[in-house]
DNA sequence: TTGTAGGCGTTATCAC
DNA sequence: GTGATAACGCCTACAA
């Protein structure tokens, strides 16, 4: 500033400027390369003597190098971005813990971008972080923006997706095997006797990870046509009405069947919970139910809601070694990691001794 | 890199070299300062012809400032760090949300970091952030670490507290009405007839909001010495079996009277809902319920969870304001911002009719 | 109104 | 081994 800096200052502990690597030099007698050198674990190529005294003045200086002025000149900045569409959402969160650690572990640091659902936000967040310098992407987006993923893998920055393609994508993927988890929730209803299913969604249109879970319901429908009757069902928050008109015509269609819903993840169980409420069924006895997503609160809902539980840690360190990999000079074609689902079981989808209806 | 940009540089799209200030003001054919004053707005200064030619090289090059060199060159960069002891709380996710739309409101993009409930982790965590050129931190933290923070506020960086004060702090704090809140919840279950109450929290040493959520609940069954006993207890993930013993020895010091737990926040009131399944208790009929933080899923478990909500959204944006303010120059004395919870009545407190016992 | 030049804190390329 | 010195991309006196 205009303030120049006072005889004093060196002694003054409450100095409010940024120490930098001149004042190191300074302070040990050396020149700032020397430093830079010290810093760079080439302590090898320093005389020892000549190391302490640059160490002991970095030590009474408190002296911490500027990421920014690093990024600056070597253009690189430590720091990989990451969108999720929703912290809100647990599977989102969970992911996130595990990107971190491995991040972490690597050097990095985590940017965390939130786009609260809104999907007008996404491009306006990967230019933010890019022009931040981030070194590679994690997202967990809708990609209904190409231009801005295409234009950040043309500035050479990786890109992992989590969860959820974009079309057309030219990046490596990390996802539960959706197909593979479907089947196994609709086979272990079907094996509990529950013959008439209804597949319950948010809007599916535009998210694969929805799109794909619906296609292999529908596709187990189909291979199940004797002994099974399914639907889908598309839920919004607004719209609660239809939600239970939807539970309503199940029981109705079901008969004598059994009737059970798969939930397409954790806030549609949670809906699916509430409406059942409203109507006061229980589950397990009147109604069977399945979710996507493990959650503290499952095995108290009820008699216990089963899930698929979805192996968030390990997607999410995945998810980071690919992008370290990728940043570490690795090239490959995009790869698909899948990860299969895991079936927990309670009481919302086990055989209860049958009740006279 | 060693590749030098080839003659065709200019016209190949993918080009993977950053687009600096030099190239717009090359293609514009003016000098670098100009395109520099263009950008700070300061348009009222430039010939409408120059500045319509700047601005085409602009938009035909996509140049974008880089905020790493604006930040290193003006001491600002538009960052503020927030620091969440556990991103797998739901009230700091929601915190955190309504903080992230107040910075982006005010131009600035939020940093996160979880410390994964490590509170060893703090230090690293604010030193990352502040050596990255923060302007602000807004901390949810333990504060075990005082040097960190006075470090950092000694370089002029202010910083909010949420939740959790810090040994003391001379900072900018938010937070709920823990007092009015705990007296809210218990005056409301001895109103319903809980006469025997147990208060249930994490491990309260060191960590401020739950030191004045037993003070405050102390004192209330000190006011209320006659007509009813309370006692506290502190719960930890691993000792399963103590929070078990600890329900039951309430339960026989109840005897006739009504028992009840008030739990000082959600990870308790699910451990404890999980507790209560096994032992084969109901809320509201053999127990009743009155926990910290509304969630989703409260409404869903037995007879529906009471409740104290804390207003979330607001705490982060007054949290960010706050910082906002210090950051334009207000100066002030450290204020306390406290918000009242708000009382959600459910199944878990309701006064059901008598049954026998 | 516009251009020139110097510097923010580092690192890299030279010489010495 | 170590020290000048020139960048990195940008902003801002100051000069023109």
């Amino acid at each position: 500033m205009s303030q120049p800096r006072s005889i004093l200052s060196s002694s003054i502990e409450s100095d409010t400027q940024r120490v930098t690597i001149s004042d190191v030099a300074l302070k040990a007698g050396v020149s700032k390369a020397t430093v830079s050198r010290f810093l760079n674990r080439r302590e090898e190529l320093l005389t020892p003597e000549i190391a302490v005294r640059v160490e002991r003045a970095i030590a009474s200086l408190g002296y911490t190098p500027s990421p920014m002025a690093q990024a600056l000149k070597r253009g690189r900045s430590r720091l990989i971005g990451l969108v999720v569409a929703d912290v809100t959402n647990p599977f989102s969160v969970a992911v996130l813990r595990g990107a971190e650690r491995a991040c972490q572990d690597a050097g990095y640091l985590l940017m965390l971008f939130n786009l609260g659902n809104e999907s007008g936000r996404e491009r306006e967040a990967i230019q933010a972080l890019s022009s931040y310098q981030v070194e590679g992407l994690i997202l967990n987006t809708l990609g209904r923006d190409e231009g801005a993923v295409a234009q950040a893998m043309r500035h050479g920055k990786p890109v992992v997706l989590v969860d959820r393609r974009h079309a057309g994508m030219q990046a490596d993927f990390v996802s539960i095997d959706n197909a593979g988890a479907v089947q196994l929730a609709a086979s272990h209803l079907l094996d509990a006797g529950y013959r008439e299913q209804l597949f319950i969604s948010e809007p599916i249109s535009g998210v694969s990870s929805r799109m794909e879970r619906e296609t292999a319901f529908r596709a187990f429908v189909g291979e199940h046509a004797g002994v099974l009757a399914g639907r889908t069902f598309e839920s919004t928050a607004e719209d609660v009405q239809g939600l239970e008109d939807a539970l309503r015509s199940l029981m109705r269609r079901a008969g004598g069947r059994r009737p059970a819903v798969l939930c397409s993840n954790a806030v549609i169980s949670l809906r699916v919970a509430a409406a059942a409420a409203r109507l006061g069924w229980r589950f397990g006895a009147d109604l069977g139910l399945v979710g996507f997503d493990e959650t503290e609160w499952a095995p108290l809902i009820g008699p216990g809601l089963s899930t698929i539980a979805q192996p968030t840690d390990d997607l999410g360190r995945l998810a980071a070694s690919c992008l370290m990999e990728r940043l570490s000079g690795l090239v490959l074609p995009p790869r698909q990691i899948l990860l299969p689902g895991r079936l927990i079981e309670r009481g919302s989808s086990r055989l209860y001794e049958e009740v006279d209806d």
